[in-house]
DNA sequence: CCCTTCACG
DNA sequence: ACGTACGTGAAGGGT
């Protein structure tokens, strides 16, 4: 705070967007790169690109990292350990989202930092209990698969039932050679255009993504169709058909409505376009680890019955037995007693992986530990 | 209470 | 010319 307020030449409070606006653009003179409907942005992106040109926007991102760590997480979930179970309990929302997904509120325990070192020391705080492990089994491109599986593009299922690195074999298609020989910045180029596809990106999407032009994000994603032909038709019928019938479905038939689509204003209707798409890949994800933690739960409850998990019956207090504590949108955490691992990992391989068939394989990855960063 | 920002999938 | 990749929840600022 000190060394922001030092190169700043004032003091003012680095939390507040406004104040810190006033700073970077007003007295040091810095460029607007991007405005929001109330002023103008000092999001992490904009702060990134004026690095370049100052130091102080390299501080503010650091300082932003470590205070949303600390404000978010640090300072807040161990006043939330319940006294009585020594655990922290969220509640998960079953009718907020509107793709199907669950969402997790007070705390959210489906945003727990992993993406950097410090993030990852925090998410070592939620360990198993004494003599159990925590056992974290996550669906693998779920959601690229099931694409695979809406779409039946034969190249993209193909490369999945060939277990191929799905990136690098997009990389390979479009920027020619083998899999194999393709360089870490192609597959970084591949991987958000395979991401990009789902979310219904445009070209300037893309070049914001990856800092290339748009010119050229645009020839990507058109090399992209002419390599995933079916991906496109796909695309365009579920498009086509959402403004026929004012709604899409996703696998199981959860339908959401999407009336903008009918929109005059291309803007609105463009917006609804990308649900049309998005929903149904991101619902019918949230239909298949649903219908595999209902599967999973089912057979805890009748192992705990006939005592091939748990010798005892009718404990109010499970001790021996594994219990399902957090799903995370594509990932099912569980506790479970270390001798009994083996066996539930068996077990949840084959519910995750079978309980709704596709065109393509289904694959299940699974870490354990004695917390959470290990387990992941 | 809305806005912005940022944590996650 | 315009706005521009999906789905969430929480914190702090400002009104």
């Amino acid at each position: 705070m000190r060394r922001i307020w030092a190169i700043a030449g004032v003091e003012f409070n680095i939390n507040s967007p406004k104040q810190l606006g006033e700073v970077l653009f007003d007295k040091l003179g810095l460029p607007v790169i991007r405005r929001t409907k109330t002023g103008r942005s000092t999001d992490e992106d904009v702060l990134t690109k004026l690095a370049a040109s100052h130091e102080l926007p390299a501080e503010v991102l650091a300082w932003r990292s470590l205070a949303k760590l600390k404000n978010t997480y640090l300072d807040v979930l161990p006043t939330l350990v319940n006294p009585e179970t020594g655990r922290v309990h969220t509640s998960f929302n079953q009718t907020v989202t509107a793709t199907g997904r669950l969402s997790s509120s007070d705390p959210n325990l489906q945003n727990i930092p992993v993406r950097t070192e410090l993030g990852r020391r925090i998410r070592e705080s939620f360990t198993a209990a004494p003599g159990k492990i925590l056992v974290s089994a996550d669906y693998s491109q779920i959601e690229l698969r099931i694409m695979a599986h809406l779409s039946g593009d034969a190249e993209l299922c193909d490369s999945f039932r060939r277990g191929e690195d799905i990136h690098a074999r997009t990389a390979a298609l479009m920027f020619g050679g083998e899999a194999a020989a393709v360089t870490g910045e192609q597959r970084r180029a591949a991987k958000a255009i395979n991401f990009g596809i789902i979310y219904g990106m445009g070209a300037y999407g893309l070049s914001q993504q990856l800092s290339i032009d748009q010119k050229q994000a645009k020839e990507f994603i058109e090399r992209y169709f002419e390599r995933y032909p079916g991906v496109r038709v796909w695309l365009d019928r579920t498009i086509e058909e959402a403004r026929r019938a004012g709604y899409v479905e996703t696998l199981l038939g959860r339908r959401r409505y999407l009336p903008e689509i009918a929109s005059t204003n291309r803007s609105v209707a463009q917006f609804a376009e990308r649900m049309a798409i998005n929903t149904p890949v991101q619902g019918t994800a949230a239909d298949m680890i649903k219908q595999a933690m209902l599967a999973i739960d089912r057979e805890l409850e009748k192992e705990k019955g006939t005592d091939s998990f748990s010798p005892r019956k009718n404990r109010s207090v499970p001790f021996s037995q594994p219990l399902m504590v957090l799903q995370i949108h594509d990932e099912l955490l569980f506790e479970v007693p270390e001798g009994e691992a083996d066996r539930l990992v068996a077990m949840v391989r084959e519910k995750m992986e079978g309980v709704m068939r596709l065109s393509v394989p289904v694959k299940v990855d699974v870490g354990r530990g004695a917390n959470w960063a290990e387990a992941h």
